[in-house]
DNA sequence: TGACACATACCGACCGTCCGGTATGTTTCA
DNA sequence: TGAAACATACCGGACGGTCGGTATGTGTCA
């Protein structure tokens, strides 16, 4: 049930974007009333706390699979964040995170949970990924992310991800 | 007293989060009742545009005056942009932006004034700032912008700059 | 010059809606 | 029979927006 309500939240956000996430919006798609589901629930903000750490185990799985086919040990982990942003805009069906994040910009302790995911994997990798050039490569993939978000050209970015993966690949300067 | 009201809402934004900006908020704000603010402004649409208009103009400006001082012709506006967003986020009052644009991402019609005028001012650079490698650039700002905006480490940022400057100056591929 | 018509700027009360949350039943099942 | 898993009914509050009304000009014309 949990489990579903969770799904039904993340469909609804994804179909009528971040604003239509309500509790009543959600019990009912899931097919239960207000009260079930703050019997799973204890109130709105755990709900969407849910919802992100699941988007996160996502991620942080697509980028652990990047990795281990990557053998260049220097920008292993920016690299496979690149490659994670851009497949996930590839996606057909839209992106994951669109909806969410909108909501995740807003709400603090949706930003405090990617803060701590983001310095997390910072920390884990500080040896391989912490140059200025690897976190411009970063930043630019976040970058587009954010552009997609708004609504940008949307064209192709083939060029891009070559110059970004390219970028991470020359251990020049510290 | 239409200014005011801008002028007011801007500056209600800035201390006490996006959410704070309610039609009774402002027009207390300005010293006004909902009534007046309403004879000024149609709905409450109008006034967000209204606040972000401004802003534009504002970066609109900045970004010409840096881009006078610059004698490279290659990259200007790039260089421009980024020279831009690192002013913003050094700013001691803190960011212009900030505020507003957790809004703005939400609301599609200032998106929309985002994009236009995006696309506009790239139009009007193609020549000089077509490639790759400066999309790159502009796109990891934006990255560094986001990142201030979700709480990122906040930490010394002097060697993504300079990183970002170099990689504008390079007129290595089309 | 003074009276009348009219427009602008603003007030203040009110409405409908929606949303998060609570308090209290009712069913189901071990 | 008793606790978990739900349903039902309701509350309080905020928010955008509307509406009738008022005070203060401002132009017009006799």
């Amino acid at each position: 049930m949990r489990r579903g309500l969770l799904d039904c939240a993340a469909r609804l956000a994804a179909e009528s974007g971040p604003g239509s996430v309500t509790i009543q919006a959600v019990a009912q798609a899931a097919g239960v009333t207000k009260g079930g589901l703050f019997h799973h629930f204890p109130n709105k903000e755990a709900l969407l706390q849910g919802l992100f750490a699941d988007l996160l185990a996502r991620l942080d799985g697509e980028i652990d699979a990047f990795m281990q086919i990557d053998p260049q040990p220097h920008g292993r982990f920016t690299r496979a964040y690149v490659r994670a942003v851009f497949a996930d805009r590839a996606r057909p069906e839209g992106s994951l995170w669109a909806p969410l994040s909108v909501t995740m910009i807003a709400d603090p302790s949706l930003r405090g949970m990617w803060n701590e995911w983001l310095a997390d994997r910072l920390a884990r990798h500080a040896e391989t990924d912490g140059t200025s050039i690897l976190e411009m490569a970063r930043f630019a993939a976040d970058g587009l992310w954010l552009s997609d978000l708004l609504g940008g050209d949307g064209g192709a970015k083939d060029a891009l991800l070559h110059a970004l993966i390219d970028v991470t690949k020359s251990e020049g300067e510290a």
